[in-house]
DNA sequence: ATTTCATATGAAACCTTATTCATATGTCTT
DNA sequence: AAGACATATGAATAAGGTTTCATATGAAAT
């Protein structure tokens, strides 16, 4: 994937989506939902190599979804809690209301 | 892309996401916001080809993002506002906020 | 200024998804 | 039941995204 370096990394809502559409991504949310961390820490948490940590936070980043804050030699990253709070809301109902049998 | 015959399409957000990380899919869902179209209609107005409509409206209706209703030889499609039209709300107002220079 | 720790980056290999097109299915009309 | 119209489906190929790994960059400590 290729990421727009300006401000705002979407104009089309399917780009938006898009870097929601990863495993990876969506647990990098849920991490962060409950604690903002460091690569390492997510690292560790998550049990996903440092890399592929990297990528993918580049990829939230760039539609500001999460953002970090450098502490020492450590990226702090925090989630957008404002956008994404909302967003899980609505798709934890829809399931509700869809998978009720499960 | 594979989809789940049962009721509900998705386990984890991811895949719920994946479904509408695609224009024609979230072109569809602007048209079908609108207006509730049969496939033809679709076709026409976004000049997109049949097939490719019906696949993606497959992969919407797996996540019941999308339902139809028959009416003679066509297919109603029209979208599920209730999840759909806050979720688009969300991101307008994140894009807003990011994005005011452009 | 060198080392160490933390994270980012680039590119190739790999994997997944989308497009295409031919064909099948379904529904109505005659 | 045959034909016409509407939509769906399958499979090969094309297109796109992810992983991997080696390396680069950056920040603090010595």
């Amino acid at each position: 994937m290729k990421y727009n370096a300006s401000k705002c990394g979407f104009k089309s809502y399917h780009v938006f989506f898009r870097n929601l559409a990863n495993p990876i991504r969506t647990k990098i949310i849920s991490a962060l939902k409950e604690k903002q961390s460091s690569v390492t820490e997510l690292a560790e948490k998550l049990k996903i190599e440092q890399s592929k940590l990297s990528h993918a936070l580049a990829a939230l980043k760039s539609c500001n979804i999460v953002d970090y804050k450098q502490k020492g030699k450590s990226r702090i990253y925090f989630l957008n809690k404002t956008t994404i709070l909302p967003m899980l809301k609505i798709i934890d109902k829809h399931k509700c209301k869809y998978c009720k049998h499960k």
